[in-house]
DNA sequence: GAAAAAATGTAGAACGATATACGTATAACA
DNA sequence: TGTTATACGTATATCGTTCTACATTTTTTC
């Protein structure tokens, strides 16, 4: 309400003390939920905190407490998949003291511990990383300094944090399967190069389960690239113009699926005749009429609820390890639905 | 290197101090580029500080002076063009001790305030908030709290904090012009029910005066809706098949054209023959041959950079308004450039 | 009704930096 | 040479909370 508050000034616990008529260390437990108030002195330190408009200072808090500020760790910007993540964690922080506040890490295994680290100077009470480039024992070490959940890592095993995972290998193998039940044959997979990513790892190895169980063992095709836009589109075009073009490609990720949509267009091959393409994530551009992605859906939004309420639960004390996973399902559009049955 | 850290130990300054044998008021300085150092002890204590694998802990340094964080509130997370940004973004801060922590509004205005709270209780140092909702009175509270800059919010008379745009009026003109040279005459603009975005009012602004001088003012027609994409979608649909069918529609941001191609295909209708679409802010998703889509460029990363920059400057103590415009320029695709000549 | 237990509140030392105020060398000037 | 600047360092109060230890009051138990 004070709009006049001066850059700097700032109502400080004490004040409230004074202006309640009890000792900072009253307002303190009533800020904290803490045990030893009764229910008179809460109301009226409520009310001053309330009167003065007081909001307590996180940087202070953080040197001896809590700062109530989760970090999330985000891949990139551009993937609209983390959007619908994001989605679910602030539904689960909506009622809480929390606050989340995101850093980017550009896929870089470098600026990402940069970005962790700042993070744990900015005092965060805990840390959700999100498709992590990190491997177990990097996981390990951050895990030992703070509280920390990982979404897209796949690691049961883990016992320092908690993941938060769509069964990967299962999404990849309806992939294979659908595509085999509407006649494709030649199913590449468009991957990423990048040896640690588990994700990757286990929607490869689904593929490769899917293809061996659907009798197509020697179709068996893997593409990786990075995920540079003209490296991909470069594959993609090698890929299509090569001697064995695949008549279906499995790509790890939507934004890969649109980029193959889009070379394939410019080859002027129909989809999903010449051509289907299969996408992984489900997001908002799949359902575009221009693109008409087929791709599975591992609700991103549960993943991110579930890994912000794991983290809450880490950060006030739980040390087991808890492994969420989500059965992910396929979304079934025109790029992968032929329209007569295939030979 | 030293892995074995327990959770809550940290390496302090004064552990510095006495390894360097100099006070903590000399490490301090250090740390803080301040004067009075002499190169000598400045070695010695970065020394000291690398073999002990030193980081200031950003509360601490909050309590008396900066935190060296700065808070991006962004709308939402969907738009690709703020990945570009925020890229920008990145890049000015490389080189300086400063960190970006974002924070999502979900373009409501009370998230909005909410993260600006939460953000100065966090100490941030300064604030960048990417088309806000909020008007100059609002942004002006909060700028006499903490340094602000702004980006996509038109106010050149804007004392009190900085800001940073595209010049989006000249902008929409650069659509109109080009449309009406090739040929087409109903041009619609599909706009955002929001009285008070400034950068809203100056593409409209746009429109018209293109509109205007092309001598198609009987042409003007503006369909605003919510972001909500089934609402975009109905309107769309709406504007589409109604009585009066334009045969091209200007849409105030590439999502919202790529979500009319997707109608406009649905409804069978061709692109560009039928229907011109075209976008603002370039994304990388115009570039999909699926979407061809013509847009506006008013190079994201540019704005992030600039943005950076001055908020740092202000940080730095500069009092006065800086505004800062960068000249829009069109990028034709396929999506508004018929095959032959129209009528 | 005394002793024990539980509930409620307070005082004050941390937390890890910054920054002010102040000494002491060293350099510059007359 | 003495005086004055200037450069370089240090001691320590301070920022706004949390939290431990303790004092006091109230409730429970036998």
């Amino acid at each position: 309400m004070s709009e006049k508050r001066v850059r700097g000034s700032r109502v400080t616990i004490r004040e409230v003390a004074k202006d309640a008529g009890v000792s900072v260390a009253a307002v303190s437990k009533v800020l904290r939920d803490a045990y030893g108030v009764s229910d008179a002195l809460r109301a009226n330190v409520r009310a001053s905190m309330h009167k003065l408009d007081y909001r307590p200072l996180a940087a202070a808090r953080g040197m001896r407490g809590q700062t109530y500020t989760i970090g999330i760790v985000l891949p990139d910007l551009r993937n609209p998949f983390f959007a619908d993540i994001m989605d679910g964690v602030n539904t689960a922080l909506e009622r809480t003291q929390y606050r989340a506040m995101i850093g980017i890490s550009h896929s870089s295994v470098e600026t990402e511990m940069g970005i962790v680290e700042s993070m744990i100077d900015r005092q965060m009470d805990g840390m959700l990383m999100i498709g992590s480039t990190e491997d177990r024992r990097n996981l390990d070490i951050i895990a030992k300094r703070k509280p920390l959940v990982a979404i897209g890592h796949h690691d049961p095993e883990a016992t320092t944090f908690d993941t938060v995972n769509n069964h990967d290998q299962q999404g990849a193998m309806l992939v294979v399967k659908h595509l085999a039940a509407n006649g494709y044959r030649k199913i590449a997979m468009f991957s990423l190069v990048s040896g640690t990513s588990t994700i990757l790892i286990q929607r490869e190895l689904g593929y490769r389960r899917g293809m061996m169980e659907a009798g197509l063992g020697k179709h068996i095709n893997i593409t990786s690239s990075s995920q540079i836009l003209r490296e991909v589109q470069l594959s993609a075009r090698r890929l299509l113009t090569g001697p064995q073009r695949p008549d279906a490609i499995f790509c790890w990720t939507d934004l890969i699926a649109l980029e193959v949509i889009s070379v394939a267009r410019e080859l002027g091959l129909d989809i999903p005749n010449d051509l289907a393409v299969v996408g992984y994530d489900n997001t908002m551009f799949c359902d575009f009429a221009q693109n008409s992605l087929t791709s599975i859906d591992q609700s991103g939004e549960q993943l991110g609820l579930q890994a912000a309420r794991l983290l809450i639960e880490r950060i006030k004390g739980r040390a087991e390890a808890e492994h969420f996973v989500v059965t992910p399902r396929i979304v079934v559009r025109p790029s992968s639905t032929p329209s007569a049955a295939r030979a």
